[in-house]
DNA sequence: CGGAATCAACTACACATGTAATATTACACC
DNA sequence: GGTGTAATATTACATGTGTAGTTGATTCCG
């Protein structure tokens, strides 16, 4: 399932399309990337059949043109690029990554409670369904 | 201060045992690096030129060997990083990204509680010198 | 002194990526 | 059926990275 999708900035931009949409010509996805980055239409054209061959998405036919779309979820691709990141920086470990982040200060004291909340909630829900 | 440091796997490899050491040769790093990864000195050698050469690490040079030292610290690093990736999946949103965290299954119920302590922590600190 | 060992510098090459021009192909229209 | 048009396919090139051989300078040992 989750092989290594490390995607890069601009591969993400257009998968970003993607998973927006569904699905999309190169025209359509040229379009949408214009306010970001314009780049020439035989430039997306490249990139697409790149990110094809590396399988994260695919393509079929219609009235002459290539209409792609993703294979791959972006839960998937968030999974395996945190994943990565925590084994990179943090030898693994989830919790020094969560310290990190607290500590990091680009968290306001808003984030912080909002976090707070989830760890709650989500300490709630494990207690539930975990008690066997 | 932070410029962009992205950094791959391997460079990360080597810029740690800087960090570890302090300062290292040439072959004091390949050796260090030899279980995880062997690698011809010239090619450790290359690395550690080009990683020069992008400004993270620096070097004197002592009985004719180069010794060489990080010109950026793991905290840097690991705040650019992590902050780069956060901007590319989660749009810069540092909640969604602990969101993710604590949804994505690689987290044990221990390491929920170490969390949840180290919120607790983090909230009594803030309030403690953010009141003046 | 002269050869051996050592180390940095230079050169090389494959692959991924960003970027795009050019070539080819397939259609629709007159 | 020829042509223009639009889309894909092919080719190209720079930069970064992983990997290492070759070369050149220097030092060390006998």
């Amino acid at each position: 399932m989750s092989e290594a999708h490390q995607l890069t900035e601009l591969q993400m931009s257009i998968m970003r399309v993607l998973w927006e949409r569904g699905q999309a010509s190169v025209l359509e996805i040229c379009e949408a990337l214009r306010e970001e980055r314009a780049l020439a239409q035989t430039t997306v054209a490249t990139l697409l059949s790149r990110l094809e061959r590396r399988g994260v998405i695919g393509h079929h036919t219609r009235a002459r043109q290539f209409v792609y779309y993703a294979t791959v979820t972006e839960s998937d691709v968030r999974r395996s690029m945190v994943s990565e990141l925590t084994e990179r920086l943090f030898d693994g470990d989830v919790t020094a990554l969560m310290s990190h982040l607290l500590t990091a200060r680009d968290m306001s004291p808003g984030d912080l409670a909002r976090v707070r909340e989830l760890i709650e909630n989500h300490e709630s829900a494990e207690g539930n369904h975990d008690k066997r």
